[in-house]
DNA sequence: CCCGGCATCCAAACCGCTTTGGATTTGCTC
DNA sequence: GAGCAAATCCAAAGCGGTTTGGATGCCGGG
């Protein structure tokens, strides 16, 4: 455990070139069982580890991924993107790969990616929230750089590799739910609607009311940062309005919360008087778990999405050839507290 | 704007040599002005970019900083910590250096450090969340890789560089405004005691009840994961209890809000039956503005912190010789909604 | 006994940049 | 016009690994 041994040194110490004592390490086979034990022996002893910079330069490959984030992300800076990251950085480390992060100013996103690829400073990147008119992977693909999505780019699913959750299709089981309880003015507390994520999921909710010749309401349809008083402000002001929704279907807990808040504020129980869905991406800090969980909801867990886009990812830089892959996870449905028939009126 | 020029290229296309190239761009005085301009000229025309693994191989450093965080991370692996690493991540951009992110088995934490240092991934790191017998720092101090400590190490506030908020203050502050609106029962629902910056807390919070001549009871002091749930089980079960509390102190707005869903759920209102006031730490997503905010609260922004242990470390990175060195910031006690006088009884 | 072949190991080139230690030129002073 | 410092620029030596292209020694086969 001594420290600042090179190779020069180690290999001067073994009375071997340092030629055998790297490949002695990195088990190449032209070297001899006991040569190697040799070598392991005193790397160990003298606490050798090889410089990364070094053999990044040397092999070429930056061992790294990177993960670019604009500073004043809406929707992304949230905690959904730090439980993917942890999610990401696990499968990292297991393949001995760092994970770099950049923060940048909004408009210097597109130079952080150039730098990335021009500089060598990872072997790919992996592009979060998608938007309905994404571009990231055009200049990805110009540059060079091999990337995964989180989530998917309109358009453009066969040609890139991704891995989401299936959105449309989750909200509109979480809709069908409700109108089987009997709801039938239900509120959609959406994302940022400029999000591919979020625009799914107002489809799936769309259609599940149009398979049962229901029209969508948009004066009872919000989109925006899914904060929690985003989803209390909304609520209180269709629940005091003349026809006030009986069913919510959010897109976040966060907000949801924010809509049991306003719920219990207008006097109303949730889950009785008012019913909420919303989706749960399964965040540490905001377990929905339990026998009977808080909310009902669609669940998706973006900590193992982040695990599984990163696998994918550091299977296309081990081989550049492949075709592009996907990962469609299903969001369950899953039965909690705050769902109820809808109430007689 | 094409690929993979490097210094031999572009020092060949001027006629020049690499250290005169390498000089002119790198700002050095020993280069004619005229010559500077030609350099640049070419360098962006033929889109030059250093290779920074190269870079960092020959200057010995690697312009980057490490954030280890184990796997399973209590406390940490929520917003907050996202929110720290968005504002040290500004900072890191706005000086060259990258960021990266370690996310370790629990057990491997040593380890990550030591390969940090020994393989020179990175040039500093920050101790997030010490403990209350914290030892990071002497495994870093030990191992010759400079840190800056997100919070303080108790015993250890005068020989460490931090950044910390002042907890004990801002919670006896807090404590001090419940007892002026005539709370008695004040009930506290902490972080894990294990951690300083909670234990701190707690001292705060029976420093200033003492000041009263008021014992702090037991009964109504819980120390947990800040989760929602936590705060709303736990609020809910001393609300049903023969001796309820009228206020509650809590560490985090995420356990505020469970606190405040377990009023509704007793048919109380929040700032009226009982009161709450909680530390807020301006995570974007859970904002708690507003003319009134919906939370009386101690607030301190953590994203700010961030910024500013980022800096304090990349000082002491640019001058190891400096002496350790803190920032003392102060949270503000906001007046929101959820405060009232103590009801009569 | 010679030779091809395998098992081992090594010297040296290379990755792309920074930096040291001059060499050459230019500009002034006296 | 000699002398000297300042201004410019360069060749080459690292930085610490990996990898190519042999050497060397030892073996059994013919």
């Amino acid at each position: 455990m001594s420290k600042g041994v090179n190779l020069k040194e180690l290999s001067n110490r073994l009375q071997l070139s340092q030629t055998t004592v790297s490949r002695a390490l990195n088990g190449y086979p032209e070297v001899s069982a006991e040569t190697r034990r040799r070598v392991a022996e005193m790397a160990e002893k003298l606490g050798y580890a090889p410089n990364s910079q070094a053999r990044r330069l040397a092999t070429g490959r930056s061992m790294a991924i990177g993960h670019v984030i604009p500073r004043s992300i809406h929707e992304m800076m949230n905690p959904i993107f730090l439980e993917f990251i942890a999610g990401a950085g696990e499968t990292y480390s297991k393949h001995g790969y760092d994970m770099i992060i950049s923060v940048v100013e909004d408009d210097h996103e597109e130079d952080a990616y150039r730098q990335i690829a021009s500089r060598k400073k990872a072997d790919g990147v992996i592009i979060h929230g998608p938007a309905a008119d994404e571009s990231r992977h055009r200049l990805l693909r110009e540059i060079n750089l091999p990337f995964v999505v989180h989530g998917r780019i309109p358009g453009a699913e066969r040609e890139t590799s991704w891995v989401d959750m299936n959105n449309r299709r989750a909200f509109e089981r979480a809709t069908n739910l409700l109108l089987d309880l009997g709801h039938k003015r239900i509120a959609l507390l959406n994302g940022l609607e400029h999000m591919d994520f979020a625009r799914r999921r107002r489809v799936g909710f769309e259609d599940a009311l149009a398979a049962r010749g229901l029209a969508p309401d948009t004066g009872i349809m919000r989109s925006s940062d899914m904060t929690e008083p985003y989803g209390c402000d909304n609520a209180m002001e269709m629940l005091r309005s003349g026809d006030p929704p009986t069913a919510f279907l959010v897109s976040s807990m966060i907000s949801a919360i924010g809509v049991a808040r306003a719920i219990g504020q207008c006097g109303l129980e949730t889950g009785k008087d008012v019913s909420i869905i919303t989706h749960d991406d399964a965040l540490s800090f905001l377990p929905n778990s339990g026998e009977v969980p808080i909310f009902t909801c669609t669940r998706s867990s973006v900590r193992y999405a982040g695990q599984r886009a990163a696998e994918l990812l550091l299977d296309h830089i081990a081989d550049p050839e492949r075709e592009p892959s996907s990962l469609h996870l299903d969001a369950e449905l899953i039965v909690g507290q705050s769902t109820g028939p809808a109430p007689d009126r």
